[in-house]
DNA sequence: TAGCTCGTTGGACAA
DNA sequence: TTTGTCCAACGAGCT
C-alpha cells in the first residue's frame, strides 16, 4: 500500500473543481482531514450561524469523500497553534507522504499555514499550497510600478485583461479511490452550534445545493441582477455568497457558469457582467487582506482616520442590534439578520451607514456583530463592506456620502413589502406611511420613534469626518 | 516627470 | 417633478 496523501480541507468544503485534492490524487491514494479550530473560531467572532453552516457542509464533504472511498478524519486543533502538531501526528500514524491544502489570506491563517508547512518540512514531508479560493492570486494583479492596487477599477481592468477564461475552467471532479465507505455514523459536531438563530432549511450544507442555487440564479435573475439587486423585497441576488465562503462553491465555477448562459459577461454592462463585477470585488478585497496585514490587525486602510474618535453609546449599539432604532429598513435588516443569518446587499450598506455615520459609531462594532450572524461570514469582503460604509477603507468614497434610510427606503422598497416582511407591527401602514412612521399620527406604539435626528446627525458626521480628514 | 482623469452603490437644496 | 450643483479635496493610476 503506498503511503497517502493528506488533504486538509478549509474553507473549500467541496469535491469538484478543488485544487489540492485533485493534485493529491495525482500523486497517489488520498487521506482527508478537517480540523475542527473550536476556540479560535470563538475567539474570532465566527458564529453559531455560520458554525451550523459550516457542520452541514462538512457532512456532506464527509458523506461524498466516504462514497467515493476515500477516508476522512476530524481532528480537534482548538487553536490554530495547535494545527502544526495535530496534522503532523496525524501524518506519523499514516506514514504519509506529503500534506495538500489551498491557500487562505488572512494574516492569522497564513501564520498558521505557514507554522505548519515548517513542521511537515522539518519531518522531511512535502507539502504543496495552491490558489483556489481567487481566481488570480494575490500578487499577481498588479499595477504599472509593481504595486498593489488599492482602488477597485483599476484592479478590475488589469484583473479581467489577465483573465485567461479557458486556463480558468473548473478542473472536474475526483476519481473514486476504491470501495465507498460507510458514511460517518454520527452527525458532525463542531463548537457550539445551538445558538444557532437560522433554520437549518435556509442554508442546506453542500457543493449539490450551491449548484443548484448557481443554476437557478442563471436562469432566473442573473439577466436582470444590474435592475433588481438593489431591490430587497425582490429575489433578485444569487444568495451564493454563503456558499462561496466556505468553498462550497468555487469562484471558477462561479465564472465558468455565467460565462456559459452569458457569453458576453465579461464585457460591458448588463446583468451577468455586474455579476461577475461582484465576483472581482470578493477579490481585491481578498487581495487587499493577503497584501495589508495591518487590516488583519483590525486597523483601518486609511491611517488618516485610524484614530477617529467614536462614539461609546452602548444602548444605541443594543437598540441597533435587536433591530430597534425606530428607522424601519434599518430595522427590517437587522432583524432580517436575526432570523435568517443573512442580509440584503443594499440594506448592509444602510445599516453599516447609520451605525457609522448617524449613530458615530466604530465599525469594529458593526463588522464584529456581522461576523457574528452571519452565515456568508468572510473575513476579507466584511471587514471590505464595513470600511467602505465607515469611509475607512480601500476607495475613495467621500465621507460625506451619507445614507439616508427614509429615502434609500423609498427609493429601493417603495411598496415596503420588505418592511412589512420584517416589522408586523408596521404591517397596516400604508405605502406612504411605513417609511417614517412617526410622522403619521405619532406612529405606532408598538414601534420606537427613531433613535436620532438624521439631518442632524449626519451633518455631525461629516463634521466629525472633516475635522478628522484634514487633522 | 508632470499633468490629467477618475473614484460601486448619495443627499440636500436651489432653481 | 426634474435637474444641476455642491458637499473636499486627494491620491491612485495611467499616459
Amino acid at each position: 500500500m503506498p503511503s497517502p496523501q493528506l488533504v486538509w480541507f478549509r474553507q473549500d468544503l467541496r469535491l469538484a473543481d478543488h485544487r489540492a485534492l485533485l493534485a493529491a490524487q495525482a500523486a497517489g491514494p488520498v487521506h482527508a482531514v478537517f480540523l475542527n479550530a473550536e476556540a479560535q473560531w470563538q475567539r474570532h467572532g465566527v458564529g453559531a450561524n455560520r458554525l451550523a453552516f459550516l457542520e452541514r457542509c462538512v457532512q456532506r464533504l464527509a458523506e461524498g469523500l466516504a462514497a467515493l472511498g476515500i477516508p476522512f478524519t476530524v481532528l480537534e486543533a482548538p487553536r490554530f497553534l495547535d494545527a502544526p502538531s495535530v496534522l503532523a501526528a496525524l501524518a506519523d500514524r499514516l506514514g504519509a507522504e506529503g500534506l495538500y491544502f489551498n491557500n487562505e489570506y488572512p494574516l492569522n491563517e497564513r501564520r498558521r499555514d505557514d507554522a505548519v508547512e515548517a513542521a511537515f518540512r522539518r519531518a522531511g514531508r512535502a507539502v504543496h499550497r495552491f490558489t483556489d479560493s481567487v481566481i488570480a492570486a494575490p500578487g499577481t494583479v498588479m499595477t504599472g510600478q509593481g504595486a498593489p492596487y488599492t482602488v477597485f477599477t483599476p484592479f478590475k481592468r488589469r484583473w479581467l485583461a489577465l483573465l485567461d477564461p479557458v486556463a480558468q475552467r473548473p478542473l472536474g471532479t475526483p476519481r473514486p479511490q476504491g470501495a465507498p465507505l460507510p458514511p460517518p455514523t454520527r452527525a458532525l459536531q463542531l463548537a457550539k452550534t445551538q445558538g444557532a438563530a437560522a433554520p437549518a432549511g435556509l442554508w442546506p450544507g453542500g457543493e449539490g445545493e450551491a449548484q443548484r442555487r448557481l443554476d437557478a440564479f442563471l436562469a432566473q435573475a442573473c439577466a436582470a441582477y444590474d435592475a433588481q439587486r438593489d431591490f430587497p423585497a425582490v429575489t433578485g441576488t444569487s444568495t451564493l455568497s454563503p456558499y462561496l465562503a466556505v468553498g462550497a462553491l468555487s469562484p471558477r465555477q462561479a465564472l465558468a457558469a455565467v460565462l456559459g448562459a452569458f457569453p458576453d459577461a465579461l464585457e460591458g454592462a448588463g446583468g451577468a457582467a455586474t455579476w461577475v463585477s461582484e465576483l472581482i470585488w470578493r477579490e481585491f478585497y481578498r487581495h487587499v487582506v493577503a497584501t495589508f496585514d495591518h487590516v488583519s490587525r483590525g486597523e483601518a486602510f486609511r491611517p488618516a482616520f485610524a484614530d477617529l474618535p467614536w462614539r461609546d453609546d452602548p444602548e444605541a449599539l443594543t437598540a441597533w442590534k435587536a433591530g430597534q432604532t425606530g428607522l424601519p429598513l434599518v430595522d427590517a435588516g437587522m432583524r432580517e439578520l436575526a432570523a435568517t443569518g443573512w442580509m440584503h446587499n443594499r440594506v448592509r450598506m444602510v445599516v453599516a451607514m447609520f451605525l457609522t455615520k448617524n449613530l458615530l459609531m466604530d465599525w469594529h462594532l458593526g463588522e464584529a456583530h456581522f461576523l457574528d450572524q452571519l452565515v456568508d461570514g468572510d473575513f476579507a469582503a466584511n471587514n471590505g463592506g464595513w470600511q467602505w460604509s465607515a469611509a475607512t477603507g480601500t476607495d475613495a468614497a467621500p465621507y460625506f456620502r451619507v445614507f439616508n434610510p427614509v429615502t434609500q427606503s423609498q427609493r429601493f422598497d417603495p411598496e415596503g413589502h420588505y418592511l412589512r416582511k420584517w416589522l408586523p407591527e408596521l404591517a397596516s401602514l400604508d405605502a406612504r406611511a411605513i417609511h417614517e412612521p412617526w410622522r403619521w399620527a405619532g406612529g405606532p406604539r408598538a414601534y420606537p420613534r427613531p433613535l436620532v435626528d438624521l439631518k442632524a446627525s449626519r451633518a455631525r458626521a461629516i463634521a466629525h469626518f472633516k475635522a478628522h480628514a484634514a487633522g
